[in-house]
DNA sequence: CCCGGTTTGTTACAATCCGTTACCAAATTT
DNA sequence: AAATTTGGTAACGGATTGTAACAAACCGGG
């Protein structure tokens, strides 16, 4: 299946994101772009970002800046973008805790290598970037423990899930009251890219309905949000894991 | 507690290796340094080496099935040197697996922070070294015995498992709460690499069920996680040495 | 060297899962 | 109201997984 990685690119240069957006995408990658770090925590919210190129120098909140907070919430690998030929910008990069770094202007393949090599170290680190340290999460009365992959009903029994419901259902409580697009579902979820004519969130999202709805026809949980996409409504509580 | 990391410097050239030894002493690190690989792997059998600076061209085996070979079996970080603009030698360097590269020549002070930055992102991995230290690991119950390899039930009755078994169950224990890929549990139990419809490890995975899990149909310790590999859900302690 | 037992991987097949297609209903536009 | 778009879901088929059965590799002792 085509799981390609979803590269977020952050440069306030236009014409550089254009590029880079295109030359990564031709080469097998899904690509978003952000102008700046307030952009760049959207994409992160909305979408299933693999890899950061981080360019140093941004309007507002620098890179280091924002490289070095993501460090602290995530381990996201990141790539900083710098100006060329300036050892001491590279070396402060990597201090601030970049995976790698690239000066300006650089050779395209050789930031594909570095991506391919990151991405394929990062594989090896725990993916620390939803772990909210809270194994079961509560919503009407259900309980989804993030650890098991166990579903419990307001009742206490055990709803089997299979692995794609699971997915889905953890993409839904990690961002309640939010409109979810089909694309971005399925990024989330599947990570990988929709089709021409891809139904199969929709399919997933029924079939979800119908274990945890108490009428799959009237839906309350996954509400239909047309031309939008999915919201899941109810309010999320997570429990501090229990020893 | 004295934790300066270990340095071994890999390289034919005597000029290099006195140069980047002394270098690397006076900022405060220690060094070891090896003129082929039958020298690397005797300090790598003598010292604890946390961080190997490897030169590409080497007499005899050279680096990058040196390193390939270290990938095998630890995963003590690598950095490689290369002669200088060759853009195809760093891109199979860094596919081979090292963890970082510079080219020679190279700012001295610029390889300092590449290795200081290698031994941050290396802090995160689990230390694939020999652990002589005894160390009995515990989940739900059950206690497996590192050094002796033996498994222990709940009810204190010894499990036989095969060499194989042993393997796969310690790099599950090793890594719980984790989606590993079939790819990865095939490269951490068996070093090597999948091959086209390679099934062995669902075989594996299956008869460690039948020892493990209560209902091997209804798996609780090993869940399969569709289209990505297995995870060991339990929590894990390790009686041994804890850092 | 051969000979049994053990372990490990391959093949084969059944069960399950998931995405596509297709068709219908509901919502929206004309 | 008719036409069009959008969403729900039944149903089929390809893909993935579990495991039984077989074969190859390995091993220790004669």
């Amino acid at each position: 299946m085509d799981t390609t990685p979803h590269i977020l690119v952050v440069d306030d240069d236009r014409e550089i994101r254009d590029l880079l957006g295109k030359f990564l995408d031709q080469h097998g990658h899904r690509v978003t772009t952000a102008a700046d770090g307030a952009e760049m925590h959207k994409a992160l919210a909305d979408w299933s970002i693999d890899l950061i190129v981080l360019d140093l120098m941004l309007p507002g909140e620098d890179g280091l800046s924002l490289c070095r907070n993501l460090r602290a919430e995530s381990n996201i690998p990141v790539i900083m973008l710098t100006a060329m030929g300036e050892d001491v910008d590279r070396i402060v990069g990597l201090e601030m805790g970049a995976d790698d770094y690239i000066a300006k202007p650089f050779n395209p393949r050789e930031l594909l290598a570095r991506i391919k090599s990151v991405l394929r170290r990062a594989k090896a680190l725990p993916d620390r970037r939803n772990t909210d340290t809270s194994a079961v999460v509560r919503f009407s009365g259900w309980g989804l423990d993030m650890n098991t992959r166990e579903l419990q009903s307001p009742d206490g029994v055990l709803v089997p899930l299979s692995d794609g419901e699971f997915d889905l259902l953890a993409v839904f409580v990690s961002h309640p009251g939010r409109v979810l697009s089909r694309d971005q579902l399925l990024d989330l979820a599947r990570g990988r890219e929709a089709q021409p004519f891809d139904r199969s969130i929709d399919i997933q999202v029924s079939r979800l309905r119908h274990k945890v709805e108490d009428d799959p026809k009237e839906p309350v949980l996954i509400k239909t949000v047309r031309n939008g996409g999915y919201m899941f409504t109810p309010k999320v509580e997570s429990e501090g894991d229990n020893q």
